[in-house]
DNA sequence: TCCGAACGGTCTCCAATATAGACCAGGTCT
DNA sequence: AGACCTGGTCTATATTGGAGACCGTTCGGA
């Protein structure tokens, strides 16, 4: 199957389908010419793998898990002001999806006002612990890779 | 200045101005109450290095970056073949802004059909080395997260 | 001789997604 | 009494991404 039927096949595997499809996947290992005796590739399109490392490394995804790991268990409200700028719709819709995945646990407090606290699981602090060096080095780098930046602008601006 | 003030002046600050933002802040350390003397702090909205992680951590720019580090210097068809669902319209997008930012070199062989070849540069060499990881935790933890989801499922259906 | 495929994109249309802000009930504080 | 807080949901609108057509040149196969 190329890249191209398999992107065509994609297309055709809805959302309400897809995650049907993952879960066939994973037990069955079918994805296609990619992935073969239950080796995963998150490089080939239809492999669940791929479905999940889509989901995981969505921006505010990321950044929630980092934040949980370095500031602790925290409620909702807190991490909408550490994580700047997350809309509230993303921030539910990302902590509903990391919960849904078995990296997050959700506990609420039948208080009022309502409390409700997101706290890392162990999958979430295994993956905490890969996306926290990348966040360090995006802050070193930052400097030479507008440097970077400034100089293709000047150089293609001039062409 | 408090989150929502940041939120707010970063929807000021449109796409036109945040790269003057963005390279002025890198030079005076100035990202609002969150970046302090020179440090760069991912989780401030304002700060260049939120708009870097930003930019990076595209899930397009991280397949395609892993794709250079486990494949060696490739083709845009190549590339294209290789990451499995991508568009044309976004893989021509992510090499750009990945040229751009000094992550990766493209170099054209004035042929026909054109062959252009692309290549990690050792920023890009830095950043891919990290992503691997994250690649290989999602593929080895597929089958746990699909579990968990099922089970999530199951249970809140019920409810 | 003609047609299809390949290359590396660009462009346009439209579907899908994300942002911004209003809204909700109940409690607390000024 | 009014403002603010909590943790969201909902809606209108702006933004983004996917799909496919299109471009010129060359090469290979029918």
């Amino acid at each position: 199957m190329t890249t191209q039927e398999q992107t065509r096949a994609g297309s055709e595997a809805a959302q309400g389908v897809a995650q049907e499809a993952m879960e066939a996947a994973v037990t069955d290992g079918a994805c296609g010419d990619a992935c073969v005796e239950q080796a995963l590739d998150i490089f080939a399109q239809l492999c669940p793998s791929r479905a999940m490392f889509a989901e995981l490394v969505d921006k505010w995804s990321m950044l929630i898990l980092m934040s949980l790991a370095a500031c602790g268990p925290q409620r909702f409200s807190e991490l909408q002001r550490g994580v700047g700028g997350v809309s509230r719709k993303m921030l539910t819709q990302s902590l509903r999806t990391l919960e849904r995945d078995g990296l997050v646990r959700r506990t609420v407090y039948p208080e009022t006002p309502p409390r409700v606290v997101y706290e890392l699981l162990p999958l979430g602090g295994e993956l905490a612990a890969l996306l926290e060096p990348i966040g360090r080095w995006t802050e070193r780098r930052t400097g030479q890779m507008v440097a970077a930046r400034d100089e293709f602008d000047r150089v293609h601006d001039e062409a």
